[in-house]
DNA sequence: CGGGATCTTGAGGATGCTCAACGCTAGTGG
DNA sequence: CCACTAGCGTTGAGCATCCTCAAGATCCCG
């Protein structure tokens, strides 16, 4: 399992925190921070360790503030989609219902902050300017399922690919990373699980695109999009 | 477009509202319920009626009080997913953005209360009971919104079918409705954008339920569930 | 009772899947 | 420093599911 460690243990923890900006933390006042970082656990979870497990009790929330992560839901059968992968400054397990529907795990190493329910909805009590921030957020966060739910039920391999590589270079440029490139931490299952295909189709597709001059590779985990214009009207399909 | 009217103008409306125990109102003391209605508008949108457009200035948020209406989005070329259908008691129109990133439209006769944005603001200031409500709402339809991707991304045309008639029973049984029964305000064509399928397919996959004795039908828009626990079996792909 | 919309059914075809083999590469240990 | 290897990625051939196009059946509303 993932180690753990007092935030508290470490001096000024969020102070010098790198996904502060992106994170739900981001409303707080710097005298305020004290009192997120004492109830705070830092943790830090290999590549493939779980965080959360479905039907597990809900008894965390976490703020990613390094690496990358899955989340996933699986069918008896063991058919898995992945409903989305979190980055630097994403939240994760806020639940109405006592346990979690879905399983996370890191793709990369993945360092986070978890929080005890009951301590969190005390917080959110306190700073009501973060429950705002986490209900927009959520709004965000639907926003791109929707997104996703368009990209699912209606577009071809061809535009699944483009939007999905589009929408990692932005994620990233958004991050502070540079323009047009798109850093693949997952394999290509996690990909073709993530777009409702098999990894044969999303790599019969990348190879396609490489060909017609789109995109190009540095290695298979990152893309460079060389016509972003023109990548943008395949995944909208025109 | 929709007829308005003031709320007030209805003596007191939402002491006998049908739809406030399912809906973000239902948080509310009866005290507290003027102030609700003295900052609403009452709308009735006939089918096919918009109640919000896609890139329309997000200045509302709706509560179904009654009625059903679909929720999607369009590529450029015509092809839609809808994301979701509205039943009475859900809730509509928080944005994190200035703009709606969809389209809602009435598929019956459709009553909703209607709030300004800042309106609504202000109350969730005022009553931090409807801002918690509303966060477990988001995360609730988060919840449906991953198990919707499962749908689209993973299961076979019979299996999201299956799905979508369990889901459409349970949804209308938690109403206070009859159990197994799920009622279609939708044609095929929805049913179809929302699934992810065509018209036809979903046409087709319903007679070999009927066949095979799942279920059976009044009318086309009525199916009456008639072995659950089998039909559960189908949907989970087992 | 008429007519348009909706729903159903059929035949043929395309997209993406399955199964299988091969290539690459990064990480490991000698 | 290099050879080895296991996991990952790519490519190919055949096939299944679902789509497209078309026509007929049914339903509901006036």
């Amino acid at each position: 399992m993932a180690t753990l460690t007092k935030a508290t243990a470490n001096g000024e923890p969020c102070a010098s925190c790198e996904a502060r900006a992106f994170s739900i933390c981001g409303v707080l006042r710097e005298q305020d921070l004290a009192r997120l970082a004492s109830a705070a656990t830092f943790l830090e979870a290999a590549p493939g360790e779980p965080l959360v497990r479905r039907g597990q009790a809900a008894q965390h929330v976490f703020n990613i503030s390094a690496g990358a992560a899955r989340v996933f839901k699986t069918l008896p059968d063991g058919r898995r989609q992945i409903v989305g992968f979190l980055f630097r400054g994403d939240f994760l397990g806020w639940e109405a219902e006592e346990a979690y529907a879905y399983e996370a795990e890191a793709l990369t190493v993945v360092r986070a902050c978890r929080f005890a329910r009951p301590d969190f909805r005390d917080m959110l009590d306190e700073f009501p300017a973060m429950e705002r921030r986490l209900l927009c957020m959520a709004s965000d966060e639907m926003r791109e399922a929707h997104e996703h739910m368009l990209v699912l039920g209606r577009k071809s391999a061809a535009e699944r690919l483009a939007t999905f590589l589009l929408r990692l270079a932005r994620r990233s440029s958004n991050l502070g990373g540079a323009e047009n490139v798109a850093d693949m931490p997952m394999n290509r299952a996690d990909i073709a699980d993530y777009l409702g295909l098999t990894s044969e189709t999303v790599s019969r597709q990348m190879t396609q695109m490489k060909a017609s001059g789109l995109v190009s590779f540095e290695g298979a985990r990152r893309a460079r999009i060389l016509r972003p214009q023109q990548l943008e009207t395949l995944a909208e399909g025109r």
